[in-house]
DNA sequence: GATAATAGGGGAATCTCATTCCCAGCCTAA
DNA sequence: TTAGGCTGGGAATGAGATTCCCCTATTATC
């Protein structure tokens, strides 16, 4: 195959190459793994979402300066978190919503995804509220882009409630994006109302929103 | 009418006091204003809402002594300027939808609250979007405060809706503020959608959350 | 196998800000 | 007039994120 030596010393090369880069890339993704870790053990030690970057550094073992290597702000630390726990978020929802109505389905998604939000829960996931909060001032563009896939799924069931023929005329994705934030953003902040706004009653303003009246048995 | 001397001292010495603390509060409104003042100079000249407390104080000719003896933080000063941007855009609402069905009204609050939060607009108030935001993180309460005149104009028109007999079951007020939330919220953040989600498809959603369908002619 | 070049890493130094402190000047009261 | 206490100026402090300098270890070349 080879047709001579520098052919094979080119392969050769590019092999070690691709191994040291493999092997650089496979150092790389541990550390920043490390530093991922640290980060999520500083939060739950101090059951607190603010955190220093000395913190997390310390707790991971390694340096301020690796931590900038593999991080250009204390924000993008921030945000890979809060991407992890989107998913995390997401495939917890999808599990516990396979089977079911469409309709029914998307109610348990909504409830869900308000008591995530809800503060003070157990089942509430500070990673996921007060990130986003904090994230939403300064990197909106990416918050929105970490927020594709829970619209993704949600979007999913829409799209099967309108195949049901229950769905008012309208897009099912934009509709499944209002949702999203309604049931996301009403939970940690209930405005100008003594008792917090419930999760039900969230539903119930999405159902009708989306769902016309004639169609609800 | 005085009885003696002593009486007549210490009514004066009262009045004294009297005036000199007004004269004091006076001197501090005007110091607060002129803070005030200087904050959203410097906030329209940068044209971001990121600025430090040594620009101000340079601005308002006053000193940092002076800054913390008026508030006891920067973000009561952001506090303080939210609550005015909050009353100038009830005004500004309330003054072009005194007329009109309720339903009416309501859309056009709708949309003009929509258009307040939504990020490069002309008719955006940076102060009212991205303070509520940053605010919203370490001080929610007041923030929740701070919404509570809006709330209070938006229930009353639902209520109006109510009177009417358009109204689906629910208290009013809570449907008023996750109205509200949808409005002030989806404008400035449309997760996962390309076209941003748009101010009328905000009111239909909720047109439909709180009117039944037969009722709309 | 030795040596030069270079990347990676530790952690001190820097920079930006909010907040606090110290001292001088001014006003009030006796 | 003068002691006592406010007020205000702005320097000092402190916390934290980010950058910089220098050393080490590894790689590449002969």
């Amino acid at each position: 195959m080879k047709v001579d030596g520098r052919v094979s010393a080119t392969m050769w090369r590019d092999r070690a190459i691709e191994r040291s880069t493999r092997s650089a890339r496979d150092r790389a993704a541990k550390r920043v793994q490390q530093f991922l870790d640290a980060a999520r053990y500083v939060i739950a030690a101090k059951a607190s979402t603010e955190f220093t970057v000395q913190e997390v550094v310390d707790q991971s073992k390694q340096s301020v300066r690796s931590f900038y290597q593999y991080f250009d702000s204390k924000y993008e630390l921030l945000l890979v978190l809060f991407e992890e726990e989107m998913g995390i978020a997401v495939d917890h929802i999808r599990e516990a919503t396979v089977d079911g109505e469409p309709l029914d389905r998307l109610k348990r998604v909504v409830l869900m995804l308000y008591d995530l939000c809800e503060p003070g829960r157990v089942s509430a996931r500070p990673l996921f509220t007060e990130f986003a909060q904090r994230l939403q001032v300064d990197h909106p563009d990416e918050v929105v882009a970490a927020f594709a896939p829970l619209v993704d799924y949600v979007a999913e069931i829409v799209e099967q409630i309108g195949q049901a023929g229950l769905l008012r005329e309208g897009r099912p994705r934009r509709m499944a994006a209002i949702v999203v934030q309604a049931a996301t953003v009403t939970a940690g902040r209930s405005s100008g109302v003594r008792q917090p706004i419930t999760g039900e009653e969230i539903w119930q303003f999405c159902l009708h929103a989306i769902v016309p009246d004639h169609k609800l048995s």
